[in-house]
DNA sequence: GTCAATTCACATGAAAGAGACCACGGTCTAGTG
DNA sequence: CTAGACCGTGGTCTCTTTCATGTGAATTGACGA
């Protein structure tokens, strides 16, 4: 490429106004300052803990509801408002927020307590310790002084599938071998059922109160996202009706608001791209399209090699012909192209995990049929739209390099 | 024609192994005074 | 004498394999009308 008309282009970039006031605001990382249409939620959340600031320890809570409700953002505002009063007051309450489902950081036993008693200051390997020695480290560590805990655990389903709830049965029996500390735990989750699964102890000690987040509807969101706009962009920016429609965009999945908020920023960055005065409603539409894609491309680029190869070889399939595939043709393809490519071929028993695993992660769909005389197996199709499939042959291809 | 048994091609579960990490304690080695 | 290098042990974590059991309906075959 010339370097002249690259530096004209950030000239005149430079020179073109941005859109965006304070962009910031958008994003999932800000923490507005209050959560609107979340105020009966927000004062139950209060009541059930306010004992805290009289040092009794509250009950435990759960708190449901789907993605994007705003149980995340009630909660941490109001455990935020109880530490800044207790922190007025000089009061012993430590609030700790942990989300289980980052990997690598609390998404077993062992890294959630080593991880909390980080949060106490003291050091614990990310390896090499007996579960039950960190344990014993995590307990002496907090009742070293008198002290209240709030735990906050962010999707706390997450946890117990992949661990199972004898880490909940501890945290919540901690009390009784706690001396001068109490602890107090507010779970938090996506799924609605996670809690019937639970051992019964766990579920009458975890749940003691419970708090379900509704869905936000159209006019909610847009309520939301007007707050927010006015804050992130310049007046008149926005065309008219553009938040209805991004609203009613996120109410049809499930009114989910940090939807919602992505699809106006990046509707934003695609008009500011295009050297737009205005964000248009097309570009809502041209936005939904790309948050996809790049989730897709993001997921696809992101998985280990065995994963690539099976995907390589479904959508090798699916290109081939019509119909949907089943699970002993794409292995059959997989063993191919693993072995071409040196790599050891993995059992069909994984394959079909690395399946399953692909469904769960919106990149294929699969459904178990039963073809009677010849078979049960699972019926695979891709869920990817064919506009990003060259893309992600591409990613794939240098992924497995060659291809 | 009807109905239960059969049968296929996997799904789904449980358990256990391999290999990468890591901490800890003991032993060995080399540098220092 | 001591700090640091270098084991061996015992632990976690992730990805797999092995072994076992489950399963839904098309097909089969026995049976009765």
């Amino acid at each position: 490429m010339e370097q002249k008309p690259l530096i004209k282009f950030f000239e005149s970039y430079m020179a073109s106004e941005s859109l965006f006031l304070d962009k910031k605001t958008l994003q999932s990382t800000y923490t507005p300052k209050g959560v609107p249409h979340r105020d009966k939620e927000i004062k139950q959340l209060a009541e059930i803990l306010a004992p805290t600031l009289k040092l009794e320890r509250p009950s435990n809570i759960f708190l449901y509801g789907k993605t994007g409700t705003g149980k995340t953002l009630s909660a941490k505002y109001t455990t935020q408002q109880i530490k800044q009063l207790a922190e007025t007051k000089n009061l012993p309450i430590k609030v700790i927020y942990l989300n289980c489902k980052l990997k690598k950081i609390a998404d077993t036993e062992y890294r959630l307590i080593a991880q909390l008693t980080r949060e106490f200051g003291k050091e614990i390997p990310a390896t090499g310790l007996p579960t039950d020695e960190v344990y014993k480290i995590f307990f002496s560590t907090i009742d070293k002084e008198k002290q209240l805990i709030l735990l906050v655990l962010d999707e706390i389903d997450q946890l117990v599938k992949k661990t199972g709830d004898e880490i909940l049965y501890n945290l919540t029996r901690i009390n009784e071998d706690l001396k001068n500390s109490q602890v107090s735990i507010i779970g938090i989750s996506n799924s609605l059922t996670f809690v019937s699964d639970l051992d019964p102890r766990v579920k009458s000690s975890l749940s003691e109160e419970e708090l379900v987040f509704p869905p936000y509807n159209a006019l909610q969101i847009k309520d939301i996202l007007k707050a927010r706009a006015s804050q992130a962009f310049k007046n008149g920016v926005l065309e008219q009706g553009l938040l209805e429609k991004c609203a009613a965009y996120a109410a049809r999945e499930h009114g989910d608001a940090r939807r919602a908020l992505e699809l106006l920023r990046v509707a934003a960055e695609i008009a500011e791209r295009e050297n737009e005065k205005q964000v248009k409603i097309k570009h809502i539409d041209e936005a939904d399209r790309k948050i996809e894609d790049d989730r897709v491309l993001e997921v696809v680029k992101a998985q280990p090699k065995q994963f690539q190869a099976t995907l390589y070889a479904i959508i090798s399939i699916s290109e081939k012909r019509k119909g949907s595939i089943i699970t002993g043709e794409a292995y059959d393809f997989y063993k191919n192209i693993s072995i071409r490519l040196g790599l050891p071929p993995l059992t069909q028993r994984r394959i079909s995990d690395i399946i399953s695993e692909q469904d769960m992660l919106g990149i294929i769909n699969t459904k178990v049929i039963s073809k009677g005389r010849y078979g049960r197996t699972k019926e695979i199709s891709l869920a990817i739209p064919s506009s990003v499939l060259p893309k992600i042959k591409k990613i794939l291809g240098e992924g497995l390099d060659l291809a």
